[in-house]
Order: C-alpha cells, then structure tokens, then sequence
RNA sequence: UGGGGCGUGGCCAAGCGGUAAGGCGGGGGUCUUUGGAACCCUUAUUCGAAGGUUCGAAUCCUUCCGCCCCAACCA
C-alpha cells in the first residue's frame, strides 16, 4: 500500500537529510534554551514541541539549557516553573539539564583565545560613545579608538575586568569583525560585559557576564547541539554564531535554523509586556488562567495533549502568522469531550416546583458519566420536587427559535422527567423569580411512552441535594485581535485595551452532589455549558471551577444574528 | 536611501516544472435525551503584481509592490 508522504516541515527536512547524509555523525541533538527571567507561555510550547519533538522523531535528545547570562533579570523562581511546565507539557530532559552559568569558565577560556588571535578587544568607550560608533541603518560604524589595543594590554584588561577592578561599565569585551558591515550584528559585538551582581546560581563568583551572542553558539557547541533552532529575530545573529563556531577550537559545530514564533490573536506573548500585567496586577499572578502563560493554560483546565496538538496542527514555517484562539478552543474541546465525564451544573439557578411531584420524595436516576464511552460507567442522581434549572433556559415570551422552557411548554429534563411549566412567579419588578410547573410520571428517564416528543432537553439539579459553588468565567483577556499593535498605533497604554468582561466570578451556583468536593485540578463536561476544571482555590464544600471554554452554542450563534 | 526574512482562500499550511493536500473558520444537511458530539456535502479557474522562459509555471528568470526584523554593555 502506496500512500503520499506526510509532509514534513523544512526543519525536519533539513534534519533528515542531515542524518540521510551522515552530517553530526548522524546524531540529532537539540536544546531549549529559556531566559529564566519569566514564566513559560504558548508560543514557547510551540519551541518546546519542536525541540523535543524534532529530537525524539530522529532519535536524539533535547538539553533543557537554561541561558542564564544576564544575573539581573534572572531568578530560580522562574528555573523552577520552567521546569514544571515543560514536564507538565510531557517533555522529558532526563539528565540534561544545563546552564549556560555552568560553562562560564570554559566561556572565558573562549574569550581569552578569541584575544590572543586578535579576534577580539577591550574596548572602554561608554554605551553611549559606542552606540555613536555603531552608525545607522544606512551608515556604516567606525572604529573604536581602543581598537587597536595590544594583545597584552588587552589580555591584562579582561583578566582586571574578572578580578573586579573595574565598575560596571567600565570596559566591554568586543568581537573584532567589521564597523562597516551592512549587518549590524556585526559590527563589532560585544562579548562580555561587567556587572556587579548576584547570580541566581554563581552569586557573587563573577562580576563579568558573556552575551548571549557569544554564549549561545558556544553553549550549544559544548554540549554537541547540532540543530539549533530559535526564533527568525535571529536570523542576523547567524553569521556571528557562526563566527563564534569557527573562531573558538569549539568541541562540535552546531548549525542554527531559524522559524517564526507564534502569535495568537486577543492576548500579548511578550515577556516583557506579560511581567506588566502581573506586577501592575491586572491578573491574578503568572498563573491567571487568561493569560497564555503555560501555568495560566494549566489552572484554566487546558490539558498537555490538547497543547502539543494545537502545536503540531499549527505547523512550523518562516511566515509570520497570527494563529486563531479558535483553533486552540478547537484542541482542548476535541481532547476534552473524549476524556472528561460529564456532570451537571446550574450558573444561574432558577427553581422549578413541580406541583403534581409528592413533597419528600426522592428518585434516583442512572446517568451515564460518557454519552459516547460507556466504559465511564453511570452514577446515581437524585431528583425531587423542587429542581433548579438555568435561568437562560427560560424566557417568559419566547422568540421563534427558543426552544427551552417556557410558559405552557413542555421541555426534557436531562435523563429524568418531561416536564411542562404551567406558570411563573414575579415579583414587583417583574423579574422572574420561580417557576411553577407539573411533570409527567410515566416519562422516567425522559422518553414518553406515547412517543410524543420535545424540542429541548435541559440539565438541572435537585434543590435539597445539590452543592453550592463557585464558578469562574473567562473571556479573552483583551478586546482587540493585536493587543500590542492597537497600542502602538493609539500610543495607548496596553491596559486600557484590557477585556472588563475578561473575569466573571458566580457565587452561588447549583451542583451535583458529587461535586461538592472535587478532587484537585479534576476536570467535567458539565453538560449543555462547557469544559470545567477545580481551580486550586477549591476548599472542601466550597468547591471552585474554571470554565476551561465553552461548548459550540449554536443556539447563541443564531441568537446573535437576530 | 543599508542588510536580512517573508508573501498560496477569513486564519494557518502542503506544494520542490505536469495542471491548487489538509486543518480551523464559514455555509448547508443527516442524526441526536447535551441547540454538544458524530457523520455527509460545500467553501481558491488560482498562488502579492506585471512581464518573460517552457508543450506546460504557485514552482525557473526579470522587474515592481507589500509586510516583518536589525542601530541594548537584553535574549
């Protein structure tokens, strides 16, 4: 059986041709290489399952390597949620977990034969007096004064800028390249900087740090990283990697390949613009579950498996993009309607009296867990005569296409009674506040014996059982597509883009018993509403869930059109 | 006005000289005790534009247009 090939992106056609041809010995090595100076978010997903992903396919290993190089941004409170985040996302490191802070040493060993070559110098212009030298866009750099410094003296600096004799600023360790290279990159980068600073991991062992231009390639070649994928910024940076590769006596000589990072529309992937928001507090920390962040997506219910499939249907190409949150609403409720067991839950409760039903009487009914998998078993829900229902599913004056309850209609209780509402209660206001009806005794179960049917099945829960509850609603986090640009373009603050409707907390929701007290992180179908999951805040009887999304509304869908 | 990357349907994305995959979204329908799910049908005479080469071009050549990135002692 002959069928077409499935097509692999460029990456890992390059890979493979790699390892047809033999090139890196045939092996595949790779690496994740986060700042720690922030919480991980989708578009590094994206970065991790390729990664990982690319590794795994043509039997190599990806190194988590942390590019800990600048001790004043940095922190072990990010190294540990990095941690947490790529496990939690199902990727494996085994031993391999590095930091560029671990080759420091090795690093100025580089630096100080990069010097003896003549490749590289000290150079003691301020950043400013630099910046000036550097030119333009459009006009070539000049040399630095202190560009023809001997190797000696050169040596006897670097070695005085590691002994801490000089403040911050003082002096920088530049590549020697070329001032008037139209690559900006390359005029004369700066390899090591002084900085008198507690590092995370080294404290106070150093007072000059490398760059990441230099201690990237170098990095990866320690660790014999043959495919070294990043980002299309980059794409400049390449003729420097490879430079720092051929200069430096490297171990092995990794290539760098560059693809473009994902964007989602109504939120901000920048890290930058993401610390903002936690610290000015718009969102409740790095874990807010409207935030892109990994922890965010894992509080709000999103599963690792939805995650890496949105990663894998998004593809990976050198075309900027702008991905739909739809897709990725369309991942997690494809994954979740297959694993999680449905339950029902009442938002905005409504009760119902049924008349005709005997006061203290109480039914148990068999409910399925899975409507499509049996094999999730049933479980037991009381019904009695008092039930509450959603306030949604009720309209006093119903428009053509509602089909839910209303006056003198008779609708389906879920896997219970067919019930029909003979008349409301108002009060003064005129607000409905409780509904009177009368269910039919021979429809247990919900089928009518005389085969008459119902246009509409609604959930609901027994008032004397049910649980109260917590529950959380998000919306996208901003009211624009791109966050970023309107604010750019308005000179807006990116706050005042912010969605108010982002958060909407319900106090007093009706569940089912059971879920009452949740077991942490658990996640239901609460049926006819969406996918939810107990947040942490959860205590016992004061259960709390996150509306993980919503199930496709095509009610609301034609609602709106009206 | 420098260098680099990129332009295939609303959003992604295959395609690698032989006559436009697929997914999401949209539209229509079947079924249904979730207005869910599932299933079926449908959605680009055209690949940023214009020329050229060729029997044949999204794929090759030329020119033009548009978008993005680069002037931190950030990564």
């Amino acid at each position: 059986m002959r069928e077409a090939a499935e097509s692999r992106d460029f990456i890992r056609e390059i890979v493979a041709a790699d390892v047809a041809a033999g090139n890196h010995g045939g092996k595949v090595i790779t690496r994740f290489p986060p700042e720690p100076n922030g919480y991980l978010h989708i578009g590094h997903a994206k970065a991790i399952c390729l990664d990982f992903g690319v590794a795994g396919e043509f039997g190599g290993h990806c190194n988590l390597r942390f590019d800990d190089t600048n001790p004043v941004k940095e922190d072990v409170e990010y190294v540990d949620s990095i941690k947490d985040d790529v496990e939690w996302l199902g990727f494996h490191w085994h031993d391999r977990e590095y930091y560029a802070s671990d080759y420091y040493e090795q690093l100025y060993g580089f630096a100080e034969r990069l010097i003896q070559k003549g490749l590289s110098y000290v150079d003691s212009l301020s950043a400013d007096a630099m910046r000036e030298h550097r030119g333009t866009l459009t006009e070539p750099g000049i040399d630095s004064p202190y560009r023809t410094r001997s190797v000696d003296e050169n040596l006897d600096l670097f070695r005085r800028m590691r002994a801490a004799e000089f403040p911050d600023g003082a002096h920088v360790l530049r590549a020697k390249i070329d001032m008037r290279s139209p690559n900006i990159t390359m005029r004369d980068p700066v390899l090591y900087r002084i900085r008198h600073a507690d590092h995370h991991r080294t404290g106070r062992t150093w007072c000059i740090y490398p760059m990441y231009d230099f201690a990237h390639p170098l990095s990866d070649a320690i660790e014999g990283v043959t495919h070294s994928l990043c980002t299309l910024e980059y794409v400049d940076h390449r003729p420097l990697y490879d430079w720092a590769i051929a200069h430096c006596e490297t171990p092995s000589t990794p290539r760098q390949y560059e693809f473009a990072r994902l964007n989602l529309n109504y939120t901000i992937m920048s890290k930058r613009k993401l610390l903002q928001l936690v610290e000015q507090k718009h969102v409740n920390g790095w874990d807010d579950p409207r935030l892109p962040t990994i922890s965010g997506l894992r509080r709000r219910g999103f599963t690792p498996e939805s995650i890496r499939d949105f990663c894998a249907r998004v593809g990976v190409a050198k075309k900027e993009n702008v991905i739909d949150v739809g897709l990725l609403e369309h991942c997690v409720r494809e994954d979740l309607n297959r694993r999680v067991p449905r339950a029902m839950a009442v938002l905005r409760p409504l009760k119902l009296v049924l008349t005709n039903y005997p006061d203290g009487q109480v039914d148990e009914l068999d409910m399925v867990n899975h409507p499509d998998d049996p094999s999730a078993g049933t479980r037991r829900v009381p019904f009695s005569r008092e039930i509450y229902i959603e306030r949604d599913d009720f309209m006093l004056d119903p428009p053509k296409k509602f089909f839910r309850l209303a006056p003198g209609r008779e609708v389906r209780l879920r896997n219970a009674y067919l019930v029909t509402c003979t008349h409301a209660i108002r009060n003064e206001a005129g607000e409905v506040v409780e509904l009177r009806g009368t269910y039919d005794p021979a429809t247990r179960g919900g089928d009518a014996p005389d085969g008459r049917k119902v246009k509409a099945t609604l959930h609901w829960v027994s008032a004397q059982h049910a649980a109260d509850a917590e529950v959380r609603l998000y919306e996208r986090l901003f009211t624009v597509e791109d966050p970023e640009g309107a604010a750019t373009k308005a000179n807006a603050e990116l706050a005042t883009l912010l969605n108010p409707a982002s958060l909407a907390v319900l106090q007093g929701c009706k569940v089912e018993a059971m879920l009452g007290r949740p077991a942490a992180g658990a996640r239901y179908q609460f049926e006819r509403l969406g996918y939810f999951a107990a947040d942490p805040d959860s205590r016992d009887g004061a259960p709390v869930f996150n509306r993980t999304v919503s199930l496709k509304d095509t009610w609301a869908r034609v609602a709106s059109r009206e």
